[in-house]
RNA sequence: GGCGCCUUGGCCGAGCGGUUAGGCACGGGACUGCAAAUCCCUGUAGGGCGGUUCGACUCCGCCAGGCGCCUCCA
């Protein structure tokens, strides 16, 4: 399998067999607030890859974090009066439900900074020790200039960095503007700290993630992925870090970024008010739709979300959920066909195909239609639809993780009673009488077809 | 200012130096009591100007437009 590597700015074979692990850390949210779309774009890309891997025979060992210690989490929780790792929960458990609900599949870890505080004291000590750091008074600050590979993830050059003007209040400790804090002094009034060599405080930013990632998926990591804003200064610090820790290069044999989203030409903030967060995502959209949505694009290139294209993929989701559903729908009996067989066996490879090339899921995707065109439901025998079912489920099930149904409330056996009064009056050509069942079904959801073998219903 | 990306038919969106991507929508037809669904048919696009080439949407250069990052951010 090969993926895009923003490091080399190449391809990289992952060259794993199948059985052995595919090890990952993907960057998580810092749930100071609700989740949003722009989340959902990076753990449905993340989980799509992990989803095929897993299905090709792989062991995923997918790892990601929760920044539950962070300033915009003390600001937030002391507006609301509430502790920090309250905040924290909450969002954490809103950010669960709402991967439940895109059908996300749990990753292999989800560890916040708080559960490895000693760990992160450790790995300072080392910087330390290696002289990749030095101590102040307000803090532990990484040493720039001790790691000559500084600028190469983001591709640029140090001098350009600290000419620039920091947006952060710039420590007067500070031996270089570049140099970025490992551990933050305690300010007064803080409620959350720990003891360390150098003072009550708490860990900066990135150092999180190199503690979690070492630990739980090891190192050097088979990727690293995350949202393309955080390429600077986000993962350049983690990588400068982690390679200055552990004395050895590389941190991850493939960085992995996803593009951002967009609402309409923007890209999604709060403050633009284009900001679409779980609550309204739960409330308003199809999980599936969504995914096929925010799947059917090129990870690493921006997407946009509007409501034309919400349309458009619930569309053709409606169809694909139709098309499998009326596979179910085939009685004649009859051999699988060298025809259909073929078709299938080739749909399937090139779908493996696109997506073993740095996870091409619109061509994959693009197969699974083609091969829906091919094969007409109406011209299959039971073993051949099948046989197509089967590589749908896998297809789009297993692997894009859809559903492929919607889940209602009504009786199946009161649709049926419904149906069966329905075509009693159209005999009697009772057609007003017959339209009236029929449209009450469609208030429900329900909607019939009357095929030649027979009326169908189906939920849409 | 620095680094990088993008521009494909009404909309979304891939691959590819010479063969139909695919989807959604639209239109025509078949079927139907009427519908719906389904089926059949229909679209030859690639920002602009040059260059390389027998041949470019695909490579190179320039221009125009759009976007991202440059210590909050998935």
């Amino acid at each position: 399998m090969k993926l895009y590597d923003t490091l080399s700015r190449k391809l990289i074979d992952l060259e794993k067999k199948p059985g052995e692990k595919i090890a990952g850390y993907v960057c998580g949210i810092t749930p100071y607030d609700e989740p949003h779309l722009g989340h959902v774009r990076t753990a449905l890309v993340f989980d799509l890859f992990r989803r095929y891997v897993k299905a090709q025979g792989y062991k995923p060992v997918f790892v990601s974090n929760f920044t539950d210690v962070d300033d915009k989490i003390i600001e937030r929780s002391a507006e609301l009066s509430i502790h920090p790792f309250a905040l924290a929960e909450i969002y954490e458990r809103l950010y669960y439900k709402l991967m439940d609900f895109l059908n996300v599949e749990p990753l292999y870890a989800y560890i916040r900074v708080s559960q490895v505080i000693p760990d992160i004291i450790e790995a300072i000590k080392q910087l330390i020790d290696k002289k990749h750091a030095y101590v102040t008074p307000d803090g532990v600050y990484f040493s720039v200039s001790s790691f000559p590979y500084y600028g190469e993830l983001s591709a640029r050059k140090v001098e350009d960095i600290s000419l620039l003007e920091s947006r952060v209040e710039p420590s007067p400790f500070k031996k270089d503007p570049r140099d970025f804090a490992l551990w933050k002094s305690r300010k007064t009034n803080e409620t959350v700290w720990w003891h360390s060599p150098w003072g009550d405080g708490r860990p900066g930013w990135h150092i999180e993630c190199t503690v979690i990632s070492v630990k739980f998926a090891g190192f050097p990591l088979d990727f690293h992925g995350g949202g393309s804003d955080l390429i600077f200064p986000h993962h350049e610090n983690e990588k400068a870090q982690s390679e200055a820790l552990m004395g050895q290069k590389p941190f991850a044999r493939v960085w992995m970024h996803t593009g951002m989203l967009r609402i309409g030409k923007e890209e999604m903030h709060k403050s633009l008010g284009n900001f679409i967060g779980a609550t309204e995502i739960m409330a308003k959209y199809d999980p599936d739709v969504v995914r096929y949505l925010l799947l059917s694009t090129y990870y690493r290139d921006p997407v946009t979300f509007s409501e034309e294209v919400y349309n458009q993929a619930a569309n053709t989701v409606n169809n694909l959920r139709s098309y499998f559903e009326r596979l179910d729908w085939v009685s004649r009996d009859g051999e699988a066909r060298t025809r259909v067989v073929s078709l299938v066996t080739s749909a399937k490879e090139t779908f493996h195909s696109a997506l073993e090339d740095d996870l091409n899921s619109s061509a994959a995707l693009a197969e699974v239609h083609k091969l829906i065109t091919q094969l007409r439901v109406e011209d299959l025998n039971i073993s051949e639809a099948s046989i197509v079912k089967q590589f749908l489920t896998h297809a789009l099930r297993t692997v894009f993780g859809l559903r492929l149904t919607k889940d209602g409330k009504v009786d199946e056996s009161l649709i049926q009673d419904m149906v069966e009064l329905r075509n009693d009056f159209r005999k009697q050509k009772k057609f007003s009488e017959a339209d009236a069942i029929r449209n009450m079904l469609l208030r429900h959801s329900i909607v019939l077809e009357d095929t030649k073998d027979g009326t169908r219903w189906i939920r849409e």
